[in-house]
Order: C-alpha cells, then structure tokens, then sequence
DNA sequence: CTGTTAGCGCATTCAG
DNA sequence: CTGAATGCGCTAACAG
C-alpha cells in the first residue's frame, strides 16, 4: 500500500546545493521567457509604437506593408498586449466584481454559471470574490474589486445594507440580487419568496395534506422570512390553522434540515408532510427520516426549495420549488454590461420561480 | 398568483424621455462620485506624491506633521490606490490565475476554496477561469490569464498536454494537479487514483463480495484508467477473475451512472456490489436501483470516490473514496506563493486519498 | 526626512 | 497614412 507516494518531493532539503543561492528573493519570477512590449514589436517591424496600436485595435486605415511587417513581427515575439496597461490607459478594465458568498455553494455555483455565458464573448471577465454572509467581510471585498478598477459589480445576496450597495454604486454601476434597490447605477431585483413558499405548501395542500411541517431557514435572512409567510398565507388561504409547533428553524444548511427534522420528529405533534427551505435543508430532514425508518414519500412528503442540480439526482428525486439562478446570473450580468454603456438600469426579463414536482411528494391516502 | 412583478420594470420604452440624450455611448460611466488620485491627495496634504506613496506603502520614515496631514487627505478624499497602476509599475499584480474546469462542479468548487484558504491575507488574489475540459479552450484562458498579468498560475485537471503546460511555464510559474511535469517552473502532482481504485474494490472485496462491478468514468481521463486498474489489481490480488461484463463506462457525470447501471442490470450477470468511478456516479447508479426497487445497501453495496461534501447527507450516506480536495487546493496555492518568491518548486504535504465508511456497503450474508 | 525625475506598457492627440 | 509627444496612476531611484 506504499506506492502513493510516487511522486513526492518533499520540501525539507535546507541545502539542495541546486540553484538556490542566497535566497533570490527580490525579483518576483516572471518572464524567465515571453512577451514582449509593444514598442519592442515596434522596433522589430521598423515601425513606430502608434502604428502598431493602430493596427492592433482595428482603427485608423494602415498600409499593407507595414501591416504585414507589423504582424510578422507580432508572431515572432508571441506579442500580447498587456492587459493593465491598457486597462490603464483605457480607463476601463473589462472586468466585472462579483461577489458570491461562498464559492463551494452549488447555489453560487449555478449564478456563477449565468454570468460566465452571459460574459462571454464580450471581453468582459469576472472577478470572483466571496463574502461569506458577512457584511463586514463583503464589503472589505467590495473595496478591494474596486480597487482593481473593476468596471461594474455585481452583488449576489448577502447581507449589505441598500445605503451600503448605494455607496459603491457612487463608483461604478451596480447589480444586486437578493437586495430591494433602484437608482440610475443601481439594480437590485428579489425572486418572489412568498410566492415560492407559498407554491410549495399549495402543492402540498392540493395533494390532500393538511398537517404540514416547515423548517424554516435562517429567519436572519429576508428570503426565509419570506418563505415562512408563503406558507402561512397557503394555509390560511386553505383554513388550515398555523400551528408553531410544526415550525422549527433550520439554517439553509444539511445538518440544520437533520436536527430540525429529529426536533419535528420528537415533538410528536402529526405531520404528513414537511416543506424545507431549501433542498440543502430537504437533504438532511430526509435523512433524519431515513434513520428513523420513515419513508420518503410513502409516509411523509418531502418538497425542497432551489431545485439544485444535484436535487434531480437524490433517490428519490426532490420535488423543489425552482429558482433560476443560471438565468438570474445572466439577466445581472446583462443588465449591467448595458449599464458600462451609459444605458439606464433595467432588466429586460424577469426569472420566476417554478415548482417542480419529482418525486419526493405524494397524494395523501 | 399575480404577486410576482412587483419589482418588474421591462426595458422595451424606448423613449423614456429621461437623461439618455443622444446615446451617452462615449465615455464609460465609471466615478460618477469618488476615488481621487494619489497626487490630488499629495495636493490636498501639501505634500508630493512620493511622500504619500511611502506612507501608503510602509517603508521609509516620514515626519508626523506630514503623515497626519496624508492620511486626513486620504480620508477625506476616500481614496483607494488604483490597483492596476501600482501592478504596472511593480510589475507584478499579486493575482494568480486559476484555471478550473468548471465553476459548477462541487469537485472544484472544494478546491477553489482551498486556494481561496491558502490565499487569504497574502494580498494575493484568484482570478478564475474555466476550460470546460477542451484543451482548446484551457490554453486560451490560459493565454488572457497571463494577458491580464496574473504571478503565477494554477491549473486544475483538465486536457492540456506537458508541452503546453511547459510553454505557460515559461512566462510565470505554473501548479498543475491532475497532471505529472516537474521543471524548474512548473510543478504537477496527481492523487495516486491507481491506488483509490484499489482501496474502493479491496473495501467491497474485504465485506465478502466477489461480484463486483465497476462504472468507469470517461476513459480519456488518466483518472479514470487508473482506477479501473486499482479495480484489476485488487480482483487479481484477491484471486477474483476480471469479468469484462461487469465493467461498463460512464462519464463521470449522474446520467451516465444511470445509463451504466440499467446496462449492468439487463446485461443479467449477477453482482452484488457496484464500484462507481466517481460519486457523481454513483448518485446516478443509485437512482436507477431505485427505480427498479433495488436497495442500497441491502440488496447491493455501492462505492463512490471523491467524497463530496453532498456523499454525506444523501440517503443513505454514501461510503467512498475520499479526494482531499481543498487540501489539494491549499497545497497547490502555498507552493505556487512560494515559486512567485523564487523558491524552488516543491510541494510541503502530500495530499492522501482515504476510504471514508459510510452506509451504502455492508458485508454480504 | 522629502521633493524631483523617470518611467511601467500602452492609446491617443497632434503634426506632419 | 504615420511618427513624436503626452500621460493613465503609481513607485523607485536620486538628490538634496
């Protein structure tokens, strides 16, 4: 069993004799072999530096001789323009900030995802930075992205306060989701969560049940609070009595979902059924059901919220209520590649949530 | 149900009438309200420019009276130094490109995460990038990357052949994992998935199944041939004959597990264990026993391998070989900060995969 | 201790 | 059509 150590190479040589001599420290390491400036490709085609920015940036008509010198010269050095000189210069980066909140989060992942598409193909490029749900730490983040010059932001959920996300939009065009907001270099749009709970226990209702359980998220976060009250509205639209006994809070998290599921479970108060705030939270109460011998959906339904890539994969497949976040990631990222052009803050569509029904829920017998 | 447009404001009035003039396409609408100049600082501060920049950056001495009057102007102006000036002028831009493969996968979401670990407070920071698997498309990201001017580069997995990885090395240094190459510049090291391959099958071998099958992942991937030779090796060791039958291909991803499971399952050759190339897999491979009223693991044990952080709440657990990716993140990020200084290149721990024990294995009757 | 002088690599007037 | 000059914002000698 000792063959993975195939290729190691440990550090802990002090004096590998090899190369190292007194501690090159001072030069950072790059360009031991490449890219050569501008004014080199220049020099090397006989030309002056201006012609070569004219013939790199399209522009101003050049002769064909010198343009094909240009080019040769460009192919023989392996030529690139460096990219901060130019952004300097320019006075635009072509990069967006965009601040998730964790980046192992497959929720992230998928708005990640909308924006990259929505990106490509317009020079723009993504600076990924994450806040991890603190307000503190997301702005620190923020200042930085702007410090790099970034040339717009886009802001997903979190916690900032609107005066906070007005404050960097006096820099730059901003796009927010998960926040209420609107001013000319502002956008800031919510999916409807009332509406999302209030589907996902509708759903419920209409296969005939009636005690029905919710494990809320964090209730720090608007989008729970919401949630909640889609719930209670679906109830009460249904006359079915809100009961707090059948309402725990979890924190949008697996483990949450297992011990908000156990406190459920030990109540002893009937349910048929349990809404989770989100799948994450779906995947730890059914868990918490599997160990106790409790079937999903034969003896309870189960519907989740999100609808993660993963969610089409569960055993059985989790009945969610959809949010689109690949589209809310390419709408924000729209919306603000027109915003850079001077064009007012709109969004030219508007992602819904949808309930998908799969299988982890079931007509009540 | 008409509750969802609250926030809605559809683009499509295209004449709003309010401020867009004739089209203010010209300048970028970047500072509407902030970020001075160091030298409107120096100005403010009745100082010069150089003054400023020492007591922006540490170094020399400088009198009271003149940091006090500095850092007043620093505040009241609100002025952050502009990033990409001071990467031009030190030639170095405390940014390490990141090539992953994609940003939606959990496997490198995890990784992203170690190097964002690694990273912190070194003043360096990631800019992510994505192959999608396509050699063409790597080296293309690769190319912006250095482009942009990033210190040093780490490439996650992917297609790029050594040569490749090389001529990138020649311009700043480079980490690679899921790839072998060691020079002066560049540093790759791959798990040893020969040996997991073997760890999964000896696992399943070791609970008294003998009837094992395996769903390989996508066979262009070293990572999957390599498992499917753990697979051989342990069946041999254990003196089991290798039946080709019970070795069907996927890809890697859910579907393919599902697709791979229902052939086994018609193929009609009896097995009571299933060792699923990754654990993407094996969620696919599960549903489809599901769908046919297979337990898991009663009637069939199943293995995964990477273990990602979903393996723990599915239902149930999910045994399988455990990837240390954020390790393998970490480790990659402190040996490329460490090449960036000039040191050579050698990685400090050496990341080991492990069987984690689950509940989706159990010993035959 | 501090101001002056030069650029980093590039895009853009402005004259030819 | 093209070259020379200028400066983006900042840091790093170099003199005081």
């Amino acid at each position: 069993m000792e063959r993975s150590r195939r290729w190691l190479q440990c550090r802990s040589t002090p004096s590998s004799g090899l190369g190292e001599s007194v501690k090159t420290k001072s030069k950072p390491a790059r360009d031991a072999g490449g890219s050569a400036t501008l004014l080199e490709v220049a020099r090397a085609a006989g030309v002056s530096a201006a012609t070569v920015s004219r013939i790199l940036n399209g522009g101003a008509r050049v002769s064909e001789a010198k343009r094909a010198a240009v080019e040769a010269a460009i192919a023989a050095l392996n030529f690139k323009p460096n990219a901060l000189a130019q952004s300097l210069k320019r006075g635009r980066s072509l990069t967006f900030g965009v601040l998730t909140q964790s980046v192992d989060s497959p929720f992230f992942a998928e708005t990640l995802l909308g924006i990259e598409a929505a990106l490509a193909g317009t020079g723009y490029e993504p600076l990924i930075a994450s806040g991890h749900w603190n307000p503190q730490e997301e702005a620190d983040r923020l200042r930085r992205l702007l410090a790099r010059q970034v040339d717009g932001l886009i802001v997903l959920f979190g916690k900032l306060s609107n005066d906070e996300l007005q404050r960097f939009a006096l820099h730059v065009p901003v796009v927010a989701t998960g926040h209420e907001l609107r001013s000319p270099r502002a956008l800031a749009f919510r999916l409807d969560n009332e509406l999302g709970g209030y589907m996902a226990t509708r759903h419920l209702l209409d296969l005939g049940h009636r005690d029905i359980a919710h494990i809320t998220g964090d209730l720090a976060h608007a989008d729970a609070v919401d949630r909640l009250a889609g719930y209670r509205r679906a109830l009460a639209e249904a006359g079915v009595p809100y009961d707090e006994r059948l309402v725990v809070q979890g924190n949008f998290k697996e483990p949450g979902g297992v011990m908000a599921a156990n406190r459920l479970l030990d109540a002893g108060v009937p349910f048929t059924a349990i809404f989770a705030a989100n799948d994450q939270t779906a995947y730890g109460a059914h868990l918490a059901l599997y160990r106790r011998g409790i079937r999903v959906p034969d003896d309870i339904s189960l519907i989740g919220f999100d609808d993660l890539p993963s969610s089409l994969y569960t055993t059985p497949p989790l009945t969610t209520v959809r949010q689109p976040m690949f589209d809310v990631g390419r709408l924000a990222a729209q919306a603000l590649l027109r915003m850079v052009e001077g064009e007012p803050a709109t969004l030219d569509e508007l992602p819904e949530l949808s309930l998908v029904v799969r299988e982890t829920t079931r007509r009540l017998r």
